[in-house]
This record gives C-alpha cells, structure tokens and sequence, in this order.
DNA sequence: TGTTTATATTGACAAACATCAATATAAAGA
DNA sequence: TCTTTATATTGATGTTTGTCAATATAAACA
C-alpha cells in the first residue's frame, strides 16, 4: 500500500491543501444557489427520506388516478392520524396534491415536484465527471 | 362550489370508493419491491434530505475532483466533527466515497448512489400519468 | 521517538420526528 | 336537525437527529 505524497502547496505553504480547480465563475455562480433554494430542496429530499411517504409516493404514481385516504391507509399498519401526517408533509413539500370530493380526499403526485428533485439529481451526474482535470497527486 | 356525487359502489355496500384500476399484476409486482429495497432507498433520500449534506454533494459534483475535508468544511459555519457527522451518513448512504491521501481524506460523489435515486424518480415521474384511466365521476 | 496535523469517534444535550388516542371538522344522508 | 363517515388536528410520549467539546486515531515529519 503505497503512501502517497502530500498535495503540493502554494505559494505561502499553508496547511491546506490546493484545489485542483479553483472555485470560480460557473462554479460558484450554481453554488451559491440561494439557501432557500437548497432548504426547500432538501426539505422535499426529506419529505420521501421516509419509508413510509416513499412508498404512499410510489403507491400514487402506479395508480395514476388520483386515491382516496382510505385507499392509501389500507396499504400500511398505521393508524389514520400518521397516515394523514405523512400526508400532510408530503402535501407541504409539494410532492403531491389533494382535491376534495364530497366526504373523500384524493392524493395524487405532484409532477411538477417530482421533477425538481429529479432535475437536481439530473445536475449533480452531469455535473459530476464532466470536467475531471485530475486529483492532486 | 359543485359537490361530486359520491364514487359508484361494489356490489355489497361497503364504505369505501372503488379503485379505478385495480392493483393487480405489474401493479402489485412493482410495488412490492421488497421492503428492504424501499427502505434503503428512503435512506439515501434521507440522506440529502438536509441542508448542509446536499450542498456537500453539490459541491462534490461541482467540483468534479475528490475533495478533501478541510476544503469542504470551509464552505460551512460548521465544527469539524459535525462536517465528518454529515460525510459519514452521506457516506453509508452510498452517496460518496472516500479514499485516503496521507494525512488526508478526499470525498467525491458517489455516481452509481446517485444514479439510483435519479432512475427512482425518473419511474415515478414515467409511471404517472402512463395509465390515465379517468377518476370516479 | 515525539510532535504536529487531518480526520474520526464519543458523550452530552436540545430540537425535531413518528406514532397513537382522543377530539375536531366537514360533508352526506336520514 | 341529528347521525354517520372521512379526514384533519391536537396533545402526549418515546426515538432519532444535529450539534459541539473533548478525545482518539493515524499519518507525516523532525
């Protein structure tokens, strides 16, 4: 297991250190993605970052056609109020919508929010790998 | 405001509306994808599912070539233990990799976590809307 | 060897979360 | 109006999470 030698160093040798590619233009112009942008975004993250709202989301996009709560709920060991707290986070983070008809609520997934994370996760592939200028030796 | 009529009924009167498509075959496969599946996956969302971790991954993705921890600290007001907290949930997440340097440790985004999470989204974003097969009047 | 430096781990603590029982709301039907 | 039913909200409780200070580990260097 050969031992690598440290990174060489600038100019005043600090100890840090160099970035391979400076933190420039584009760069930081993506990075610097306002804070909002980045909470809301890792708050929709969060939103599927539990078992139970992942599969309600999967649940909703098979089906298509728009359920009913009662419809989801009988696809867990929950009680109603959690299944309706799931909900509601997922409502919140934009995940999916909900229409009232008569005495029932239907749920269906938000496209739109879908897509963002999506769209994201799109960036950081292409992002990553597309300008590889070598690792510090 | 006009209120729907109530969803047609079974043949017994149950309380429940009918589904429009019925969970059956490809339906029923798909959505058991074994628990264990959906919950790693919910992990991994989890896992960008706050603030800091998905800039740490922006910013692995962004920058292309491995970074080491010191520079990735420096983008956050953040002690060095909470930054090496969030590297290692993104890390058993299979978001990133690391590899030692000599005193150092480089992290980079790990493509093929990624890429799953992308392709789950991509599903359901494929799967809705497929089968549009109207909603109960 | 001993010192320095980069990163990880441990322990503690406050804040956030998941869940349920109980209750509220709102629509439908008698 | 009163009752029933579907869903939401509230309040309580145990669990998980985010954060830091203190400490450990591990490599490089003198």
């Amino acid at each position: 297991m050969a031992i690598e030698k440290a990174p060489a160093r600038r100019s005043r040798d600090v100890s840090v250190p160099e970035l391979s590619v400076e933190p420039v233009g584009e760069f930081l112009a993506k990075l610097n993605a306002t804070d909002a942008a980045t909470d809301s975004m890792a708050a929709a993250f969060k939103a599927v970052g539990h078992p139970v709202r992942l599969k309600i989301l999967e649940l909703l996009s098979l089906q298509s056609s728009p359920m009913c709560v009662c419809h989801i709920e009988s696809h867990f060991a929950l009680s109603q109020p959690t299944i309706s707290h799931h909900l509601r986070l997922l409502r919140r983070a934009g995940l999916v919508v909900s229409e009232r008809r008569g005495t029932w609520i239907y749920y269906s997934a938000a496209t739109e929010g879908v897509a963002t994370l999506q769209q994201f996760l799109n960036q950081i592939l292409h992002d990553n790998g597309e300008h590889t200028h070598g690792i510090p030796n």
